[in-house]
DNA sequence: TTCAGCGTTGCTTAG
DNA sequence: TCTAAGCAACGCTGA
């Protein structure tokens, strides 16, 4: 007989410090004498489904967790293939007993936790849930809304307000030898490589965030000791276009789990405490609250991440138009701020939080019409810190489809760059056909003289793609289609609504 | 039921 | 270099 397991099945948590459901698994095994195994479960085919930066991120963050779990005398076991299939066989052969994971809202996640719930209860299985990937517990907040979603950012803060945040979870207790299995250094469990994924490492750019806990809080506590940065921090006020991140970049290391959102609420709480500060929702905090905002509204919305069915989302007529998307994916839209975000995102993985409202704005109600749920799938294989909630939610703030509705305000692919970078520096760096382009004409090169692009070596329509769209014109006639979709949205309302007379 | 007040981050022009 | 007004006028919250 199989001597008996205790498992923890890393997720979105992919760190030792501060995880309440792997304490809890460290202790049942402890307690009972029984073997831990840590456990990551892989698919062999997820690079078909994320992107390869995102990819490698998570690997490296897998090696790190490897690394730290090795410290304190055990490893990380990788389950190949997908979950729901791969996991009952898996608990079978090790007779496990007792299994801790993170709750995750993400619907992959949800869709797996049944299945695997199902089988542990037939098969006495214990299991063990922890809400630890929010500062708040999210039910909880949706239940003193009365169940209903909080539909302002407002809202959300005035539940919040009173809450207490539990402190953080110190885990750096060795595990003693009883709890280690006989197959500890077994190669069959071992990381697999990107190359074994499929992926040539060879064709990605230098690792700009190396994944990773170990990255993580080094990078927090980097942030962490400019006091004065982070009490003076407004978000408005950072840059979309410098050419070094001007906020902190935690999001990788955040919606991954590398890094606990608790333990960057207590750090942040530290460092304010007896400062003059700013205060949410430009602030860090601010930033944080806001992450939670939309996990709250992600949790309490069916179908959040689309628009049919999804109670929070006006119904908006978008057309699709693969070459649009794939223009604008690519950074060949012919606007060469929107072109220069769109290369970054492709090749860094992260982009400033304004550069994602300018892109999002351009792809949908502000130039090109195409639905909010196309440019997320975009989002979803580019961006390292891809999050289901944030995500989702964040598409339908820029596309004025919930959370937000002047959709009369526009980011102009000219106008807002221009604002923190008149030089076109980014552009120059990103768009790198443009480089030598005079600054008079590097927001709107197809206004240069043919003498001025044959001078600087690009000539518009041939090196570089004519704009697909008249910004100014367009965006004016997506105003009226805006107007006309809200107002039959309302009328819609109303006819639901119960009327009295 | 109604309505004033308010909302992380628009652009352009005038002064 | 900064501020304010005009553009045309949104929905949510709470009294």
């Amino acid at each position: 007989m199989v001597s008996p397991s205790v498992v923890h099945w890393f997720r979105l948590d992919l760190r030792i410090h501060d995880n309440l459901a792997l304490r809890n698994a460290i202790n049942e095994a402890e307690n009972r004498k029984h073997i831990l195994r840590p456990i990551y479960v892989i698919d062999p085919e997820v690079k078909n489904r994320i992107g390869k930066n995102r990819l490698r991120f998570l690997i490296q963050s897998l090696q790190n967790l490897d690394t730290n779990l090795r410290k304190l005398n055990t490893r990380l076991y990788i389950i190949k293939g997908m979950a729901t299939v791969s996991l009952p066989k898996v608990f079978e052969n090790w007779n496990v007993k007792y299994l801790s994971v993170q709750v995750d809202i993400d619907p992959e996640y949800v869709a797996q936790d049944e299945v695997i719930e199902k089988f542990c209860e037939e098969n006495d299985i214990f299991v063990v849930k922890r809400v630890q990937h929010t500062v708040y517990d999210v039910q909880g907040i949706l239940k003193k809304n009365n169940g209903s979603v909080p539909l302002t950012y407002q809202k959300f803060l005035s539940l919040v307000r009173d809450q207490q945040v539990r402190e953080c979870i110190e885990l750096n207790k060795k595990l003693s030898d009883c709890c280690k299995p006989e197959d500890i250094e077994s190669n069959d469990y071992d990381i697999p490589s990107l190359e074994e994924l499929g992926i040539e490492e060879s064709c990605l750019i230098e690792c700009k965030y190396q994944g990773g806990e170990t990255e993580a809080l080094n990078r927090l506590n980097m942030y962490m000791a400019k006091k004065q940065w982070v009490c003076a921090f407004e978000k408005p006020n950072t840059s979309p276009n410098s050419l070094e991140p001007s906020t902190t970049v935690l999001s990788p290391y955040i919606s991954h789990g590398c890094l606990s959102a608790k333990l960057f609420y207590h750090k942040l709480k530290q460092v304010e405490c007896g400062n003059r500060h700013s205060e949410p929702p430009v602030s860090l905090m601010g930033q944080l609250m806001w992450r939670e905002f939309y996990y709250t509204a992600g949790a309490g919305t069916k179908n959040f991440d689309k628009m049919v069915g999804n109670s929070v989302c006006t119904q908006i007529p978008w057309k699709k138009n693969d070459a649009y998307l794939q223009a604008w994916a690519e950074g060949k839209t012919g606007y060469p701020f929107v072109d220069a975000i769109m290369r970054q995102l492709r090749q860094e993985g992260w982009i400033h939080h304004l550069a994602r409202h300018m892109v999002a704005c351009f792809l949908t109600r502000g130039d090109l019409w195409v639905s909010w749920e196309d440019g997320a799938k975009v989002f979803e294989d580019l961006l390292l810190d891809y999050d289901w909630s944030l995500n989702a939610g964040n598409w339908m703030w820029l596309s004025a489809s919930a959370f937000f509705y002047k959709y009369f305000r526009v980011y102009s692919p000219v106008a807002f760059g221009k604002k923190t970078d008149k030089e076109g520096m980014y552009i120059r760096k990103y768009v790198s056909e443009l480089k030598k382009y005079p600054t008079e004409f590097i927001y709107e090169p197809w206004k240069a003289p043919k003498s001025v692009q044959t001078a600087a070596g690009c000539t518009i329509g041939v090196d570089y793609p004519k704009r697909i769209v008249d910004h100014d014109k367009i965006h004016k006639e997506n105003m009226q289609k805006m107007s006309a979709a809200y107002k039959l949205n309302k009328e819609k309302k109303s006819l639901k609504r119960p009327r009295s007379d």
